[in-house]
DNA sequence: CATGTATAGTTTGGACAGCGTACAAAATGC
DNA sequence: GCATTTTGTACGCTGTCCAAACTATACATG
């Protein structure tokens, strides 16, 4: 006769499910639908989700109670009566910081995402008043906009952090320190702060923002000091046991290759990476490299055959690692994040060759970013959207 | 104005939720309580589930009409009533498919994965034949088995299958067809039938018959003729695009290495999998291979020396792609299925100790299937567990 | 043996969700 | 004015979980 279990237990998260369950699930579908579909009516949102009419009446009453979306203008139709189109809530807003090996930038955006106001944040000489300085940049920001109400930081930075912790715990890129940066933006502004990987941040924010709709398999590539991936997967980011998923740019690419920064040799990102480009031009010129990488790219798009050169090797790595990423994940899209990008009719197919070379599957759609050089900055926004309401 | 957006729109899968919702998850989520903590009360299943007493009598009570659970024995407590244990009806049955290069195996479990009856297939000489005798056999244990009732079919198998689509779609390591075998099994048992992958099978054996509760993220490594990996990540099977995740095995390890049944060079497969294990044997002592790589790891367990070392290389390259995994991944557990693991004292250190070297972060636990040789047949029985209940 | 206590499992009423139908509101065309 | 069409809301129904009351069962104690 077995003795009574009567197990200890808990569950890292709640698992069962209450009959409050369907509501938030709807919720954030409804939600989702405005905020990618707006302006929409509540019959279309109806017809999009497969939920009843009166449904949907029901959560957006709840949705707009709550300040989120907004009865907005009357739609014409041949007959019948008017629509009415429901909207974000213009008044509310999320600050988005964009923190960079070479350069810092917080701005302020709706929920949409659309940027309202931007500023670089002068760092200063001293790297441990960095974070007191990107405080009062964005309480500069904040009072600058005191008719919009706030609803969190964003914050995207090169570097990985457990989400159940406060510091970043692998950022070998990043030469400044950002401990406890969330719990100080925190107390200053009273906001919730949400912070992450800039490639995790980069593949929400496309999986939000983006218009492929239902999009459950996507890594992003962060190309910059460093390599970062982030990857989407069955329609949620994988975050790996301590948030560390992701370090594709660490796999080791030349046996006893050149020491990286992480400790190993021959990474990913030591071959492929922005300053692996700058190093290609300097080795093949043998002249000083540019003051960085866009410097670079410029050169090359005015057809300085030593920076094209140096691209195109650059470029060559950069394709044999996206092709390990398409063999160990299989995603149905890359999306390339980065500088690079700038000039993506000169390397793109080049980077595509090599993805494609020799696979022995479909590979992966491989496009640059469609947000350019605001990617990263939109990205932290989506960081707290996703916390919000999804 | 904007015009009436009207939009013509379908999900690939429903996404909103009903009031059934809840029922559902919490059935499964009971099911699963009972499958992993058999014999346990309807009390500890509300404590252990967070559910209430009374929501679990009802969904019990479902579980018990629809036969897939049983009121067992009767526990005994220092005070007060005595439990009603829980079990697995006994009864329903499943049928396992293991199909492997070289030997296919077909067997009879309950639905705890408990083998009930075992029969390795004797495949005939014309490779055409081979699904008819599986199919022979398979109606064999059926009728050996009257008492049962069958649940389904599950089919593990070395290549990779869009989980819609019939047929494998990458399978360069087995030499007989296999195209429609399931629709085939299908029309002459009456069965549901599920087919997957050996290693993306074993991984859900893990999480279904494992003991480690609520294991979010975990790599299943099979090495077998080749490498395939399982990735089980956010409490999900990662398929990718076609189904085609996890083929970590067709990474290029080695520049210009050797040719790969995948068609590219120096895949990680080419130099760690078993059949690369065999050819160090021959290459290092001059010797003709032994008949199989069971027969290899016997030769090692009884010190011959060439054996060790040969397996010790293969090891070494074994431990360089768990690495990468790592590093790409971070799974909390990477778990090794395959014959290499019927001596893991010698070497699973070696494995290990390349796996952690020059890791920048906490390498994940390495262990080999806690189910040895009978892996990958219990991994076919998941995939029906799944599907049915989950 | 009666009583009190502890635990398992069931019953019942309430709250809340989504569904489906009915209906009011609003616009158009004849 | 009236039929038609479409949007958005109201109401009753069913399904679900929860909370508390209740029943069943066992044991310790005097």
């Amino acid at each position: 006769m077995p003795t009574p279990p009567t197990h200890a237990f808990t569950f890292t998260r709640k698992l069962s499910a209450s009959n409050k369950t369907p509501r938030q699930i709807n919720r954030n579908l409804v939600f989702n639908l405005i905020r990618t579909r707006q302006p929409i009516s509540r019959a279309d949102l109806a017809r999009v989700s497969g939920l009843q009419r009166s449904t949907i009446s029901l959560i957006v009453e709840d949705l707009i109670r709550e300040r989120w979306v907004l009865d907005g203008s009357t739609g014409r139709l041949p007959r019948g009566r008017h629509p009415t189109f429901l909207e974000l809530n213009h008044q509310r807003a999320v600050i988005a910081l964009d923190i960079h090996p070479s350069q810092t930038t917080v701005a302020v955006t709706d929920l949409g995402g659309k940027i309202v106001a931007q500023n670089v944040v002068a760092l200063p000489n001293d790297p441990k008043k960095a974070v007191a300085s990107i405080i009062a940049a964005i309480n500069r920001l904040i009072a600058n906009h005191s008719d919009k109400s706030f609803d969190g930081v964003g914050i995207s930075l090169p570097g990985r952090a457990d989400p159940q912790l406060e510091k970043p715990i692998f950022a070998p890129n990043l030469n400044w320190p950002v401990q406890s940066i969330k719990s100080k933006i925190h107390r200053s502004t009273g906001l919730r702060v949400e912070m992450d990987n800039v490639a995790n941040a980069c593949a929400l924010s496309e999986v939000w923002f983006g218009d492929s709709d239902g999009l459950q398999d996507l890594v992003v590539v962060n190309v910059s000091e460093g390599i970062g991936t982030g990857i989407f997967s069955n329609g949620r980011l994988l975050r790996g046991a301590n948030g560390m998923a992701g370090e594709f740019g660490h796999i080791e690419m030349e046996r006893d290759g050149l020491l990286c920064g992480c400790g190993s040799r021959g990474c990913w990102e030591t071959v492929a990476s922005n300053r692996a480009g700058l190093r290609y031009y300097q080795e093949m010129s043998g002249r000083r490299a540019p003051v960085n990488f866009a410097a670079l790219v410029k050169l090359a798009q005015s057809d300085d055959h030593d920076a094209v050169k140096a691209l195109e090797r650059m470029s060559q790595y950069l394709g044999r690692g996206l092709r390990m990423i398409a063999s160990a994940l299989a995603p149905s899209e890359i999306v390339i994040v980065g500088d690079i990008t700038a000039a993506w009719h000169l390397f793109g197919p080049k980077i595509e060759a090599e993805l494609k070379h020799n696979a022995f599957s479909k590979a992966p759609r491989l496009r640059p970013s469609f947000e350019g050089n605001t990617a990263r900055l939109r990205s932290a926004v989506a960081l707290v959207m996703n916390q919000g309401l999804a």
